[in-house]
DNA sequence: TATGAATGAGAATTCATTCAT
DNA sequence: AATGAATGAATTCTCATTCAT
């Protein structure tokens, strides 16, 4: 029952916070659509700000997980490379809550360097940067891509994929999939002869 | 004097409204930055609300005349993408406070489909859905580019100009600049033999 | 085990009554520092205002015993004084905690009249009011004071003593012990010729 | 009308803080006692803190003023005793509120180093203690005493002033008044063949 | 005896907004 | 055009206390 109520909280709060912003989310409206009362809130979490910084931390857990379980050997580079970016339209189309309370409140949270959803952040950037960085070098090394200069590539790359995650979270529902294009537009860029 | 104050009221709030968020700007923070009292915000203006409508009219009035200023007559199709490439870069640069306070701020803001600003926006995005679908279907039609299916292609570049904004207006400086990578990962996508 | 937790309640309650005040401490601090849960509290006290009383009332019991002690047949009637005012600084000495705490909560506690402390103070009042007097009283038909009027110089006298205490709970330390100048004080103020 | 409110406030702040204590004074309780709503004392002070900081102040600024405006030539050392110790019982009967709010809240304050009272209650003192010393030492000097050790009687007879002021202000009611009895209780105490 | 979970009642504080001038 | 004073409506958070076990 403990539990169960806890993790009421936060999903519930994981809605209001992606759907409002965490500044037009109250306390009072997270306890009654969990059907709790406020304190209870307060027992289980210090704040309201701890709310958030938990249900950050719990995605990008997640978050991490995914990126780990991606298929380490494949047959070229640049199949990575597609994995990546499903795996990101896959986490949007299946968890987008998760990613609208993300490009909803983090602009404003980062603001505070020391903000505990920083150090959390700037980890996953890394963590992806890195696994780039490695296809790209890979790729060229083997002569699959023609991809220079690496590091701005991974650069060009994420901006990429945020950019689609961002129109597929917050944009209006499209009837086209633009996804298979968006992937074949990278091909295009960086895979020889393609 | 008075457009002199009214001026300086929508200017600071604009400052505070892109770094701060906002639900986290109070009016009186508005006010006694911009060395005015807080009444007089009620004399220029209905409410906080008519502020935050008013900076963004007035922000994508000149990303309007910004867009229309671009040359129509280009020798290549791909120097107009080039050009609405550098532009969204320039704005970045250039004018930080407005881009950061719509990637901030809209995503909440635009839940409310009723918004003022909801409109505005979308006359804006349709605007360069077809800058770029006109360039797209003039490049294919010229044998310039390679470019198919249209629709898909221009609602990827798209995510590719603003996954670059938000990098270049929320992420940390970087040091290196991607720009000319960015642009050169756009042709070598589309533009036949390049 | 039992007796030792509700005897660690008390001992946790009556410092931090002292220390931060009734109104400053909360049942969950008291809990905490007492290394019980809150709902203990409840099956040994009805409540925090009932462990603040049991407290008052276990202070005065104390101290009603070590007046009772003092000893009766003196050979001067001022020998008497002498140990009143050494017992009350002997307890600011040895059981600050509990000066401290009455010191601090009593003005606020006795504004409600019926408070089952006030009972409890009053009677104590009385006692050292009596035994004053009654000291006064022998030492002027004795010949040892000159000590007019009677009424009006117990409550002097007690002043005096609570001034001290007071001076001694709340006060800065002080390196200098003003003890034997007090009761010197005294003595001049009231005993014949001296 | 502005200066009004405000001083209704203080006023009013100061009655509740002495009988009630400041933690169970709540902010509402002022405003309405005050005939005003609560964001007004927000306007006025900061906050609750500041409102008892400001009565505090205000307070002691008074009681300094009437220090220094004892008479510093008297015919005797002892007039001037005499003259600090009606000072005080003076204030005792003329503003209870100011007195009884100090002996209530000070306690609890003033374990807090840092609290803004603090520095003002401790000026207090040393005013008071050099104003003592200073008689005592002159009287000594002319004879006009027997007054050692000085340093000792000084904080005794200001126990002896602090003890009179609570039992007037937190005791009940006396019918007897025996203020003129303390004088003489120090006089005896003090001054050479009296 | 003991506790993890839960709550009703209220506390201080904030804020967009307005009024009187 | 401008402001000092004022407020209604929330908002986050706390706390003594209780319930179910």
């Amino acid at each position: 029952m403990a539990k169960n109520k806890k993790h009421k909280i936060l999903s519930t709060a994981t809605q209001l916070f992606a759907n409002q912003g965490f500044d037009n989310t109250t306390t009072l409206q997270i306890a009654k659509e969990a059907g709790v009362t406020e304190p209870l809130l307060y027992y289980h979490f210090k704040g309201k700000e701890e709310i958030f910084t938990e249900i950050i931390r719990s995605i990008f857990q997640d978050y991490e997980k995914m990126l780990e379980e991606l298929p380490r050997e494949t047959e070229t580079e640049f199949e990575k490379i597609n994995n990546l970016i499903r795996l990101h339209i896959h986490m949007a189309e299946n968890r987008p809550n998760e990613g609208r309370l993300i490009l909803a409140n983090c602009p404003s949270k980062l603001k505070n360097e020391s903000h505990t959803c920083q150090k959390i952040v700037d980890r996953q950037q890394e963590i992806i940067v890195d696994y780039l960085r490695e296809c790209l070098e890979k790729g060229n090394a083997s002569g699959e891509f023609d991809a220079q200069p690496v590091d701005h590539l991974v650069v060009v790359m994420l901006c990429l994929i945020n950019g689609i995650l961002r129109k597929k979270l917050l944009g209006k529902k499209e009837k086209i999939s633009y996804e298979y294009t968006a992937i074949d537009f990278c091909r295009k860029a960086i895979v020889k002869h393609s």
